[in-house]
DNA sequence: ATTATATCGATAAATAAATATCTATATATA
DNA sequence: TATATATAGATATTTATTTATCGATATAAT
């Protein structure tokens, strides 16, 4: 088996196509064109079949893919199907509406314990997940062998907690706090910028 | 007044550099070298450099750029001095967090109003923000001239809003529903999708 | 005063990603 | 049956972005 390693933007694709393929099967459709998908998410045909090629997918020239076949591909791709256990720290506002977001289970990962450190926060249950106090996320992660850490911390805690996360063995890093973590380089850190994409909206509406 | 354009990458980057640079500022740091910053964030010397010429800072050999000099260059840059208004819609739990959110003040954004169809939350205040009813959206978005449309709904209203959004004069969208919006051409939407994100997350880490 | 060094600024090269073009093929139509 | 057409798949081109290199310069050390 060897899989070809897909580029980040094609990668940020796929699930887009993948939820505007699953409205199109609810709604009966069997067989989708690049024309149809590129139209619908305004892109080009090209791009659209390359990243399906990428992912795996084979079509008929004159007919398209097969919905549900593509389906399937994307999922395959995405690792839809093995779920990933997650650890979340930070139940803020953020955190919180994190926890709740149904969604994530479909995407191949499942927030199962949530951390914090105010103790009017600790036992108590938020969208049926049990809030930790933080001393017990070392202990937790290792025993329950966690590999996602999702961080939704101010930007002051957010390196203590990442070195937490490192030393319980957590080798993917979700940081949505809006600083820059040190970690050992088999420890991956991706950064979601509220900032950052302010800074694009912003910028492309002044023109 | 010749600006030039600055590149999405760019863009994104800026503010990471602004946040490290307010907190060197803090610490009475002067000077700062394109190599102290580049080692800081994981990045190389050369695209800070590069970065911050686009914005249009001007450093000295051998001593670097001036820390408060580069943090003004990067707010007018960024456009943090003039504050653009807002309005939300969808106040489940990703719209409440978003509207607590303290910061988006200081990257040039306000959130001023929420909307909700739900008579529970109408009426209400969150974090010190009135919720109005969807119906009045464009009626106030005309009368008060915005022109940025944040949507936090789930998936299947989110065309609808956008719709009113496009109606009331709207002409940037930050669309955190995972759907494609239609719009015209002069209005931007930037998509903040979570599934996408997640799957740059997992695959990295699976290798 | 001379030399070494860190750094900026500019230019060039390499890499990655998007887009265009061409060929083959499955179906529909005349 | 022949022809037209929409489309996939492959290859080539263009564009965007990152990374490397080189010369100039400000300071520190000898």
């Amino acid at each position: 088996m060897t899989s070809i390693k897909i580029s980040e933007p094609t990668l940020r694709r796929l699930p887009m196509y993948y939820q505007y393929l699953k409205k199109q099967n609810e709604n009966g459709r069997e067989y989708i064109s690049c024309t149809h998908i590129s139209d619908a998410l305004d892109l080009i045909p090209v791009q659209v079949r390359k990243d399906l090629q990428n992912a795996g997918a084979v079509g008929k020239p004159k007919i398209g893919y097969e919905v549900k076949t593509l389906i399937e591909i994307i999922e395959d791709t995405l690792g839809y199907n093995n779920i990933d256990e997650a650890f979340l720290v930070g139940m803020g506002n953020l955190g919180q509406a994190l926890s709740a977001h149904k969604g994530f289970e479909k995407c191949g990962m499942e927030i199962i314990a949530t951390f914090d450190t105010s103790p009017l926060k600790i036992g108590r249950d938020y969208f049926g997940k049990r809030v930790f106090p933080l001393n017990k996320l070392i202990n937790l992660a290792q025993r329950m062998n966690i590999k996602i850490g999702i961080i939704t911390t101010p930007a002051n805690n957010a390196q203590e907690v990442a070195d937490l996360m490192v030393e319980a063995g957590i080798k993917a890093i979700w940081n949505f706090a809006p600083v820059h973590l040190n970690t050992p380089d088999d420890v991956y850190v991706q950064n979601e910028n509220l900032a950052s994409s302010l800074s694009v909206l912003l910028n492309k509406m002044s023109r």
